[in-house]
Order: structure tokens, then C-alpha cells, then sequence
DNA sequence: TGTACATCAGTGAACGCGCGTTCACTGATGTAC
DNA sequence: TGTACATCAGTGAACGCGCGTTCACTGATGTAC
């Protein structure tokens, strides 16, 4: 997904893709694109709007018509992630009750190693315009599918049970994906496939609720 | 623990506390000290070094005496909280077998809520010099004190089930200390001591194997 | 006990750099009539 | 179908700022004799 290439695709007057316009076309999209690689690289610390600007081929004021500033893009990228996040487990969840959570458990690492920069990003408030409207919504639907993936556990339950179990699995999930993308359990897995073992350690803790 | 109060009192030749000499006393400790200060406040993002020269009251060239540079300095933070965590564990799994992987996982999420700036630091391996020989012998003592707790959950047992165990001990402190930090589970837990929340969560989980 | 010297920590002026921000501008697009 | 105008996205020069780095220096401490 390199910036220039979606940029020409999304642009629409692509009567000639070679051909410079004066407008971009998607310019939005091509600096969160290099945002993305950026992240994914080096870290969030690395970004700056001139760097991006240059990497989408514009002149380095273009980005602050899309993202007021530094804070914003990040912002608007979190955004987008709670979005994305969402969508997977809301699918997931879609599927048999009794797997519900432990396909929602897979989904949410799936969807890490998938977006490792929006995850990253998604989950330092210090980078994020907290306040913004944008973000608390996405954030919100997210924490509903969520919740919803979990209450499968044992649907008829809303006590503390249920609420532990909720946190439980959360926090197997993110503690998971969190410790992959830092490399820290590139010693404990062997040549598996990291959602499999994902999958096989879910199965061991919640078997008795599970199944 | 202030910068200028761990300072004068560090210092060595303390005749007059009040007298600023020459010599700091104890530049190192203080540099850090303030770091820790801007990272749990602000994020790592924020940190300079003239930034934490002002706070420490010395010139902005000073710190580089102690510290090469940015990277240097979040490279001793990760390395001195991974001896920090090493002892945190070492203390927990010196417990009865049986409770040693429950006090393990509390004492890793106290860990976290106690050195908030160092255990943000440590796992993000973007800003670190991941080849410093003080970090990896550091992370590997960490790592150490983490597997001999875990392997308190059945000693004998050295084959899959227990890498898994250990895995998904870890991964549920780590997400659980994580989202705590980040203030993802504000809204889900009540007024309990999240200590507490957390011993609940890993007991319902763990019963048939640490009972 | 006293003197000379090496070492080390911290100083402060200077430099060049990349950054965000501002601003008057220009090219392109869409809409009203 | 054609013309006028408003709007919007992107330009490029200019600015001031905080940063890291360098360097010759100076004050303090410890050690040799």
C-alpha cells in the first residue's frame, strides 16, 4: 500500500495517472498512508508533517487543509483504528455464541498484527486529542462490539462474573498482540503460527466456560 | 521523590545542602528522575534533553556526560526498570508454590502502577538501543524471575501446556497493567483496589490449575 | 602536611537543522444563471 | 452551451523556535610524591 499508488488510484479524474494534477486527488488519504508506514517503522515519535508532505509529494503546508496538526493526525488515526477494530469483532462475533469469544479473542490479535500502527497508536492517549468527537465514537462502538463478543461467555450472566470475564479476555487479548508486536515473545513461540497459539492458550484458560 | 530533593540528597559532600556547588552530586540520578516525571506526565515524546538540563538546574550540555543522548537515556530507563520488575518478581514468587503465579501477576501490575514511566518505556522498543548490553542483561534477569514464577503453576511439568501457561499468565498481566495505564478500564471497574480486580480475574481463571 | 598535576563534571557561546506556522498567491473545480 | 464567480486545495517564501552537537573553558576532586 505505497502512498503514490493509492493516491493514483483513488484519484478521480484519472484520465491521465502519470500527469501530475494540481490537486492530489486523495491527499488525505496518501499522508495517513505514509503516517502508517511511518508508525509501523520507526514509532509515532518519528512523525512530523513536513516529513509526510514530502513523502506524499506536496508541498510541506498541504497536510494542515486535512490535519490541523501533528496531534490531529494521530488522532484521526486512532480514529480510523476504532473503526477497523470494530468491524472485526462485530464479524466475529457474528459466528456460533459458543466460539463468539474466542474467535472475538483471535479477531483482536488478527486485527493488531493486521494494523500494528493503529493499534499502537489507538492505545497512547498521550498522543491523542482525547476530546475529540470523532474518536470518542469510534472508541464507543468498539467498546460495544466488544462487550458484545464477550457477553457469549454466558449471555444469560450480567453479574461480576461476567464482568470479570469480560476484562479477563480483554486483557489476555491486548496483553497478547501488545507483547507480539514488541517482540517479546519471539523466544516463546516456536514456528506456529501466533493466532493459532493465540487460539490454544484462549482454549486452555476458558475451556470450562466455554465449551 | 522531587529532582532536586533526591539531589541534594545523594549528594556526597552535603557540609551545606542549600550551597549549589560546582558539581552537581548526583546529575545522573536527577536527569533520570526528572525524565521519569515528564514520561509518566507526558509521554515519552516530550522528553529533551535541554528540557531536563532546565529541570535539573545545570547547563543543557551537562546531561550528555551521563547519557549520550535521548535514546541513551530511554535505554537506562528501560534497563534500570527491568531490574526493578526482576526484583519485584523474585520477591513474589519466593511465596508458597501455590499462590506464587497469582502474586506473580499482582506484582506486575503493581510494578506497572508504581513505575508507570518505566514500564511504558520498556516495551517500546522504538526508542530504545535494543543491543545495549545493560538492557539485554536486564530484560534476560526479568525474563528469568517471569519464567521461574510462572513455573510454580505445575513444577514439574516442562512440556507445552506449561510454555502455554506462562504465555498466557504474562500476556494477562501485561494487557491488564496495559489498559489500567492507559485508562481503558475506567469505566469497568468500580471502586475496588484494581489489585484486587486483577487477583478476582486471575483466580477465576486459574483455579483448576494454582488450586 | 603541602604542593603539583591529572582527571572529571559542568559551563556557556556558537552553529546548523528541521520543525510548525503564517500568508499572499494560484490553479482547478463546481455552480448559478 | 457559455460565461462569471465562489470555493477549495495546494504553493512557496518567510519567520521564529527549540533542539542536538561541538568546543574551548573552568571549577572541584582525588592522587602521587
Amino acid at each position: 500500500m505505497s502512498p503514490s499508488k493509492s493516491a493514483s488510484t483513488a484519484r478521480p479524474n484519472s484520465a491521465s495517472a502519470d500527469r501530475r494534477s494540481y490537486h492530489h486527488g486523495d491527499l488525505r488519504r496518501a499522508v495517513l498512508s505514509a503516517a502508517l508506514d511511518v508508525i509501523a517503522a520507526e514509532g509515532p515519535g518519528a512523525l512530523s508533517l513536513r516529513d509526510l508532505a514530502r513523502r506524499a509529494g506536496v508541498s510541506h503546508a498541504a497536510p494542515a487543509h486535512h490535519f490541523k496538526d501533528r496531534t490531529g493526525l494521530l488522532t484521526a488515526i486512532a480514529a480510523e483504528g476504532f473503526g477497523l477494530l470494530a468491524d472485526a469483532l462485530r464479524e466475529a462475533s457474528g459466528l456460533r455464541e459458543a466460539s463468539g469469544l474466542r474467535e472475538a479473542g483471535v479477531s483482536y490479535v488478527r486485527f493488531a498484527r493486521e494494523h500494528p500502527a493503529h493499534f499502537q497508536v489507538m492505545f497512547s492517549p498521550q498522543l491523542l486529542r482525547t476530546e475529540d468527537l470523532e474518536l470518542i465514537t469510534a472508541r464507543a462502538l468498539a467498546s460495544d462490539a466488544l462487550t458484545r463478543a464477550v457477553a457469549g461467555v454466558d449471555p444469560g450472566d450480567r453479574g461480576p462474573d461476567s464482568r470479570l470475564a469480560g476484562m479477563a479476555a480483554w486483557s489476555l487479548a491486548h496483553g497478547y498482540a501488545t507483547l507480539l508486536l514488541g517482540h517479546n515473545l519471539d523466544g516463546r513461540l516456536g514456528e506456529e503460527d501466533p493466532e493459532d497459539t493465540f487460539r490454544a492458550l484462549t482454549e486452555m484458560l476458558f475451556h470450562s466456560a466455554a465449551d
